[in-house]
DNA sequence: GACAAGCAGATTGTCGACAATCTAACAAGA
DNA sequence: TCTTGTTAGATTGTCGACAATCTGCTTGTC
């Protein structure tokens, strides 16, 4: 019998489909923050029932990248400077307890799959698709968290990980620049790879704090001038 | 003008009141890890539609307290004993990063919120009323992440509650035993007064140990000989 | 007796319509 | 002019019915 690990099969309800594009949609910025999402309008795009669209917004609730008021709307969430700095500070230490717990299960697989998805920023970079960049480059980050073999640490990387995709792509958006030329990650990977946990602890800690600082920066920024209006 | 601190209003959903008996009937063990959730039955017994209890579902599918499988059904998590293990040692350090950023932050009210919830769990204890003292440690547990003044942290700690609250509770209903009449929580409040803070640490680390090595045992021997039958 | 095909029955997913609620514009009165 | 009451429109919440899918049993064939 042939041996093939079939994957499994694709989630076939509206809801699912439903759930990925609107994700897409609010990570990528094309939803921005605040906005409201009317379900009559959306369902008829979308050529969907409301039942699904309202189930599928429940979901997207609860992963925290929308917010319910009964009888008034489902919005996109604010993001406030706190906000940043909050899951930014969270994730400093989360990271420092992934590296922990993923480095005794370092092996072939995880180098390999290292260098995978190391090469698929690289790719996007390349290609100059900023989301994809910013994807790419958070599925790196998550392979330690993927690794570590504890699945409360994976499942609220996961959840961060929207939260965080979507600030990078609004800070992006904002400034419009071209993507950055030079490789970040190539340190990140070389001590993944290494012998020195408390090393590859410490770049991750600054590494992420690069990125972050101009990110506050710019949210402080948007709070000065409150955006908002009709 | 009279100043007032109003509350928010109450959720007035059905939706609203779905989540909130699901969730009780879970975290309480009234529906145990596995079981099914038929949509039609359930509705019935509320008076309510299909509409609203699916969206209910949703919404704990995503707290996690809940799985779903297209078309066939939803269910309660089931309880492994890694999970549990996963959940502990995830707690552990959330613990100490909680405390660690709520310490230069306790104030009187602080204080007072702290005897107030211990109070709580006295009472409880007192009632014998498992449930409730489970509810009330977990709350009293809850302040430093209330204090941490992280959202992001607080958020983590709100989703860990109610599968370490249906731990617990699996634990309680299993061994049937009456509730501990010491008061074990009377250090964890001296220390989070004191002055301290890795002591504090070191004791919410070795609190935590305590109970859940027991939980652990437990689960594992579930593991043993699976339950499940028609 | 073993096995595949096919057929109920039950359950989940989706739909379209109605009810409840909110918002904003407007009118009436102090 | 400001406040309050009213009303129309739009939007969300909920309902009951239908469609799609799964499960287990029965039936027929070898």
């Amino acid at each position: 019998m042939a041996k093939v690990d079939f994957s499994p099969i694709a989630d076939t309800t509206r809801r699912a489909e439903i759930v990925a594009l609107l994700r897409r949609a609010i990570l990528t910025g094309q939803l921005a923050p605040g906005q409201k999402l009317n379900e009559l309008r959306i369902s008829e795009q979308m050529r969907v029932s409301r039942a699904p669209l309202r189930e599928a917004m429940r979901e997207l609730v609860q992963e925290g990248i929308l917010t319910s008021i009964p009888y008034a709307g489902t919005f996109v969430i604010e993001v406030t400077a706190k906000d940043i700095d909050d899951a930014y500070s969270f994730n400093k230490v989360m990271d420092e307890l992934a590296i922990e717990r993923a480095w005794p299960l370092r092996d072939q697989r995880f180098f390999d799959e290292l260098d995978r998805r190391h090469e698929a920023v690289k790719q996007a970079t390349r290609a100059l698709d900023t989301t994809r960049q910013i994807e790419t480059a958070l599925q790196l980050h998550g392979l330690i968290y993927e690794w570590a073999d504890n699945s409360v640490l994976l499942e609220t990387w996961q959840r961060l990980t929207s939260r965080l995709q979507m600030y990078f792509a609004l800070h992006q958006h904002a400034r419009n620049e071209p993507v950055p030329a030079e490789d970040v990650h190539e340190t990140y990977v070389r001590l993944l790879k290494g012998k020195d946990m408390r090393a590859a602890q410490r770049h991750a800690r600054e590494h992420i704090d690069l990125d972050f600082e101009e990110l506050l920066a710019y949210a402080r920024g948007l709070e000065q001038r409150p955006s908002r209006g009709a």
